[in-house]
DNA sequence: TTGAAAGCGATACCAC
DNA sequence: GTGGTATCGCTTTCAA
């Protein structure tokens, strides 16, 4: 039914050596049996087996990508990409949804090995590092994306979450708020907390203090963040600027405004993290923190792929800055 | 380096086809060899190469979805469908966004093909629908979510857009607004004919038209959709009952209403499809007409695996009901 | 219950 | 330039 080398090879009254070669571009075949294999494979629809190839020792040409859920915007213009780069560099990629679960993750990482994807990117929390080791040892490629694992040595791509966070503050003191407060991610999260260190360092800078009660964590359920800033906009000294940990957050923030009838940003200024499509789409829309997604995609797979070729020595770590994206969520502090 | 099936077998002073036994739970095999191997398994951390494996005849356990973009969040959504469901059954999936480009789409299907993929699912658009022919010759499953082609005789997943167009229509009608318009995807887009046509169906029913100036089309984009709508709303007679093919675009219009000083839902209705997370964090929320996203990226997933199990013979059709999701973009018609 | 051996579809080295 | 053949890691009869 379906054509293999060993069809070609008959039908053109060669080897299958021969035809492999053409295959692959590679000895030296003359012209005219060239274009007669390649005739007779084009005819056939003959598509070579990958996986024959691979079993013999080539790349598979796959990559695997873990995030939490790939349904959350940010990582899915985190695998477009992820994947829009690894096209253009012939390879393709399996994604992963682990909802941050570590059982998970360490399913899919026994899966992909199986299938023997070339390396792996992982944009997911991993709360026991030892799941990775395994891979490390087999020495297959990774690179963790926006996530720290400071006891591994592994590729790294990440942003300056901690400028992140200073980016914000600044942003809101020069609006002139100072009674501020923060919605962070769960505290485990590392680059939630990276965020508002930085936030905080920022401040205090500025000669202010965060109260450890104006920071609050919730899930990055759209739902559970408008609770939190429920409470946190009921307080007698409701702060008048508010940083969240990401866009979802951020929108929460903006519905729990709107529901205790308070305007933004002339109430309270709200700025969020990210800067997914869900920024542009709010009303207002959000002020935010872009991460640059595309390029913490495009590098995690440049990295990969450079290890592929050259078996790389040092692990690599790039740094990207995020930036302050300005719409209409924050605006000068109003006296009340 | 890495654990092949023959060290197994070494270290346990066994033969590889006693090894492969206990690996697939086939044959009869003691239950102290078994255990023995197990441990050996494990201690060696080996992980059985797929690739051997598939090369032998099984399957790949890996499907491939092809969509226009998976960074759109309504892709985004059913991927992770997908995903689910395949995962629970044992497979991965391979995500390609094609842009909608036929040339793309060829591309990685030859891709996916090469790479043995059991099946895939196509949620693109083609033009050319002789690109799948290939596929079909080959006999690889073949399911279609939410597109049709209806030359082709393949396994199909769709929902019910006429049903959706005319939810909305009933649904503003019910409201008392009679002075309608529409913003389509662009008009080579089945499922958006299909959604205007049950609009209009609808409205005829009710003995109102839609006069062919009030169909306006557009690209999924913000922007675009921003600029069409803000002509249709400055006609001297405004409709008061917008109806858009998908949540981008009704957010689009929420912006152009904005932009034009108009209140929604007071001065337009708003009514969006898809029911993506977009639609629950615009303000208002968008009243909107829901795909089963979930049900259908299931199906999808079902049928092919159902098809590789028994060889199936008919083509399958599954067409899921939309449903209407009413939030605060449409209200009642307000007499000016 | 267990093992020997024939594929699966390609690659690559070595002859000719 | 071209062909023969061992090999990759596993599955699967068929014998023993």
């Amino acid at each position: 039914m379906k054509a293999t080398i060993y069809d070609i090879a008959r039908e053109a009254g060669v080897s299958i050596a021969t035809v492999s070669q053409v295959i692959n571009g590679k000895g030296k075949i003359s012209e005219k049996r060239r274009a007669e294999i390649m005739e007779i494979m084009e005819r056939l629809h003959y598509q070579p087996s990958a996986i024959a190839a691979a079993l013999t020792g080539k790349q598979t040409y796959t990559l695997g990508l873990l995030v939490p859920d790939i349904s959350n915007p940010y990582f899915a213009e985190l695998a477009r990409a992820v994947e829009d780069r690894s096209r253009k560099l012939g390879y393709s990629v399996v994604i992963c949804s682990t909802d941050n679960k570590d059982e998970r993750v360490e399913r899919y990482l026994n899966l992909l090995q199986q299938k023997r994807v070339d390396g792996m990117m992982i944009g997911t929390g991993i709360d026991n590092a030892d799941i990775l080791a395994p891979l490390l040892q087999q020495s297959i490629p990774v690179a963790l994306i926006a996530r720290q694992m400071p006891t591994l040595s592994v590729h790294t791509v990440a942003i300056d979450d901690r400028l992140g966070g200073a980016l914000a503050a600044q942003h809101l003191l020069e609006l002139g708020h100072t009674h501020l407060a923060v919605l962070s991610e769960p505290f485990k999260v590392s680059s939630s907390q990276e965020r508002i260190r930085g936030f905080r360092e920022q401040l205090q800078q500025a000669g202010h203090t965060l109260a450890p009660e104006r920071i609050r964590a919730s899930s990055a359920d759209l739902h559970a963040a408008k609770q939190e800033v429920l409470q946190l906009l009921s307080d007698i000294e409701r702060p008048t600027g508010l940083f969240c940990c990401n866009d979802i957050q951020a929108i929460g923030a903006l519905q729990a405004a709107k529901e205790l009838g308070l305007r933004v940003p002339e109430d309270v200024s709200i700025i969020g993290f990210d800067n997914t499509i869900l920024a542009s789409v709010t009303s207002p829309p959000l002020t935010t923190i872009a991460q640059p997604i595309e390029e913490l995609g495009r590098h995690a797979v440049d990295i990969l792929i450079e290890e592929l070729k050259d078996h790389n020595k040092q692990p690599q770590q790039k740094v990207l800055k995020p930036e302050l994206v300005i719409r209409e969520s924050t605006g000068p502090r109003v006296e009340r």
